[in-house]
RNA sequence: GGAGAUGUCGCGUAGCUGGUCGAGCGCGCACGAUUGGAAAUCGUGUAUACCCCAAAAGGGUAUCGAGAGUUCGAAUCUCUCCAUCUCCGCCA
């Protein structure tokens, strides 16, 4: 969400932008806010005309009510005063009513354009121009068949799909034994390994209220992912990125306390409404799952140090696990609208011989903190809004699916990075049942 | 879940029989005076958002948990919601 100060400043390069992303339809939006910003402007100025007249007669109203208890006939004058109010009220209900249109109108079209993209996202319409940035470790192809990884996960009796589609219906799941071990295992890892960076760990609230969700995403968004608690104002959180950004909303935070660096646990609970391919049976998509989150409030000037940092934990999390990565950059036109930058870590996946999303890295600039009114007191007494970044450290089922792929030996059994052995009952390596 | 109490400017409080209350007082904080320097003292100031203004100066509007209502006028009255505290119930 930009602010409308600078799209009034600077219309060409708000319009550049759209056009940048590839987005034409919305270049008329430009003309369009500016327009009923303007008149908007011009209610607002003629409606405290009128308030600060009202509030003057209703003044001299009190004034001469005081000095009607002396002399009564002063109370004729008040009733004329009063009446001189009431000639003027249609006007101004008018102009309220006016004004909380246009308010409504100018804030449904600036929150759909988009962020100012920094000028390094590479210039595409479409996620198939994306830029591989940089591989770690090597993908490698062992000369033996990698399975499903639900496959893999059966040999170990570590899944069961059939009980939870009984017992929850499609998209949930039961792990069991070592696979179960091993998805808190991860879990756990994760959560230290972001504790040694100097992260605050932090177990958020799973349900929110419909004002906080309604604050971190569109209607849209809102209807394809979130869970409604039923007789309750309340909905199941689709990741914990929404209870922890709710935490700052309205708020104030002192400058000392910049940066907020946090890593959240929650279970994820979404919808998923939309297809499902064949590559996504199995974990890979699911109604119920648990992650290990990122986040970031810092000052503006340090949000880019902190966009690098943050993608860079990631690959070196995965990179302890033997998975091979790549990063890549989003490209304008895939670029959520609210986002300045964007990259996306893959890992690689022996199986299908390419590289799947594991983690998406976001530096939000202030888009984030203007539209949920988060700002931070500079030490100057004066109030400026904030940068947010967001980053997955890591989403079990996931990636133990690049797990499973890429630490299976040819004997079947699964090997366990030296990282990870300390929450495995000290094993190195996991045994398949059959 | 039931009963009661409370929610005011960074903190603590006054106001709550509706008008001169955007709001008094104390503390804190900032600046200035005093001092060789400090303490103490004295003085001044001390919110946020928005609008008008080329800008500054200045002016205006809104905000006393949130929202709605009554009224010429609401911190003050009414309603709804939220939060906190106390007691009861229930429970991991």
């Amino acid at each position: 969400m930009l602010d409308i100060k600078f799209v009034r400043d600077n219309p060409d390069v708000v319009k550049q932008n759209i056009k940048n992303k590839f987005q034409e339809e919305k270049l008329p939006l430009v003309d369009q806010v500016l327009a009923l910003d303007k008149e908007n402007r011009d209610a607002i100025t003629r409606a405290s005309e009128l308030r600060a007249q009202r509030n003057a007669l209703s003044k001299q109203v009190g004034m001469l009510m005081g000095q009607a208890k002396k002399d009564p006939s002063k109370l004729q004058e008040a009733e004329a005063v009063k009446a001189q109010v009431k000639a003027q009220a249609d006007e101004l209900a008018a102009l309220e009513v006016k004004e909380g249109e246009l308010e409504e109108e100018i804030r449904k079209i600036m929150m759909v354009l988009p962020n100012i993209i920094d000028p390094s996202v590479p210039i595409g319409p479409d996620d198939s121009y994306n830029v591989e940035v940089e591989r770690f470790g090597e993908p490698v192809t062992p000369d033996f068949e990698i399975p499903y990884h639900t496959e893999i996960m059966e040999r170990f009796d570590g899944i069961d799909m059939d009980a939870a589609g009984r017992v929850s219906g499609t998209g949930f799941y039961y792990l069991m034994g070592d696979i179960a071990r091993l998805h808190e295992a991860v879990l756990a890892y994760a959560r230290d390994f972001m504790i040694d960076k100097g992260f605050t760990f932090c177990i958020p609230p799973f349900m929110i209220r419909s004002n906080v969700v309604t604050g971190v995403m569109s209607f849209a968004e809102m209807d394809a992912m979130m869970y409604k608690i039923e007789g309750e104002d309340l909905y199941l959180i689709g990741t914990s990125e929404h209870s922890m950004i709710g935490k700052f909303i309205d708020q104030i935070i002192p400058e000392e306390k910049l940066p907020q660096t946090l890593t959240s646990y929650s279970p994820c609970f979404r919808k998923e409404k939309g297809a499902h391919g064949i590559e996504e049976r199995g974990v890979y998509r699911i109604h119920q799952f648990e992650k290990q989150e990122m986040i970031v409030v810092c000052k503006p000037e340090d949000s880019m140090k902190w966009y690098e940092k943050m993608w860079r934990y990631s690959v070196e999390l995965f990179r302890s696990m033997d998975i091979p990565v790549r990063q890549l950059e989003c490209c304008s036109g895939d670029l959520a609208d609210l986002k300045v930058k964007s990259c996306d870590i893959e890992a690689w996946s022996p199986r299908q011989q390419k590289y799947f999303e594991v983690c998406s890295c976001s530096n939000l600039g202030d888009a984030q903190a203007r539209r949920l009114k988060i700002r931070v007191k500079g030490e100057n007494g004066k109030n400026y809004l904030p940068h947010t970044l967001n980053n997955t450290v890591v989403a079990p089922p996931r990636m133990l699916i690049a797990f499973l792929e890429n630490n299976l030996q040819a004997d079947g059994s699964v090997k366990i990075p030296v990282a990870l052995r300390p929450y495995m009952g000290g094993k190195d390596v996991i045994i398949p049942k059959h």
